[in-house]
DNA sequence: TCTTGACTTGGAGTTAACTCCAAGTTGTAG
DNA sequence: CTACAACTTGGAGTTAACTCCAAGTCAAGA
């Protein structure tokens, strides 16, 4: 597969896939016998974690780190696990407060489509945003 | 309120505190007669929406739109539940991708630890991260 | 009143994560 | 064999969101 090819498969830009690779945030792509960069499945999936995670908020960093891990062999299991748990714990702790940010959302949108209907804004925006956020 | 007791209630510095009111992510706080900001209610209201929204991710640019919608009055209410729902749907979307990346995770944790328990991996974590994810 | 520490401003600097560029190479269609 | 688009690299530039700094002002305690 392409850099082009998985460019639209991931919707990705072949820059961010260079990036990727050169930073260390994926391993090392297979390449043809000239150079150019040939994705086999196993580096495909690697594209695919990496796209999930940078999605979750995961930095750059952290993924680095787990393919440095993964790299060095079984002897990086104990970290690599810790790291992954590290991970999990950050997004949860993210998507706390996308739910709280929703609720605080709704609440406002709903407020505001009264006024719509009612065409009267039985509040003032400025009481809203002081009392109920 | 003291801009130091605004900081350390809601655990952000000072600086960014500042940088909200300058760029307009909230409106002005209120002053002291020596120009000291003394946040009121009000101005609390304001942090706090802020840095909600800003935890779910949803731009400084956004934010500093809807300030100018409310502060040009009543004629900006339908623009300001679409900006609203708007950030509702990007909050959404980016929530999805925060699951889609647990369930990998959780995947992969599981995987780890059943290796560190037996200290055998059944698997290889090339074949995981090809095959699985 | 003096000191001391927290506050003020405008503007410059930093960080993470890309994004773009120039100059050169590869590979396919005619 | 020749175009020509798509690829390669190292390195520089950009963007969003802070973060820091210098020079000066304010206010509470000795």
């Amino acid at each position: 597969m392409t850099i082009k090819e998985v460019c639209e498969k991931y919707d990705i830009t072949a820059d961010t896939l260079r990036y990727y690779e050169r930073v260390g945030v994926i391993p090392e792509v297979t390449r043809t016998p000239g150079g150019i960069r040939d994705y086999q499945e196993t580096d495909i999936a690697w594209v695919e974690n990496a796209i999930c995670f940078r999605d979750a908020g995961m930095p750059v960093e952290m993924l680095i780190e787990y393919v440095k891990l993964y790299q060095e062999g079984d002897s990086t299991i104990d970290a690599r696990t810790n790291l992954l748990k590290e991970a999990r714990e950050a997004i949860l702790e993210a998507r706390k407060k996308y739910d709280i940010a929703l609720e605080k959302l709704d609440y406002k949108i709903g407020r505001y489509e009264i006024a719509q209907k009612t065409g009267v804004l039985t509040w003032t925006c400025d009481e809203d945003d002081k009392k109920k956020g």
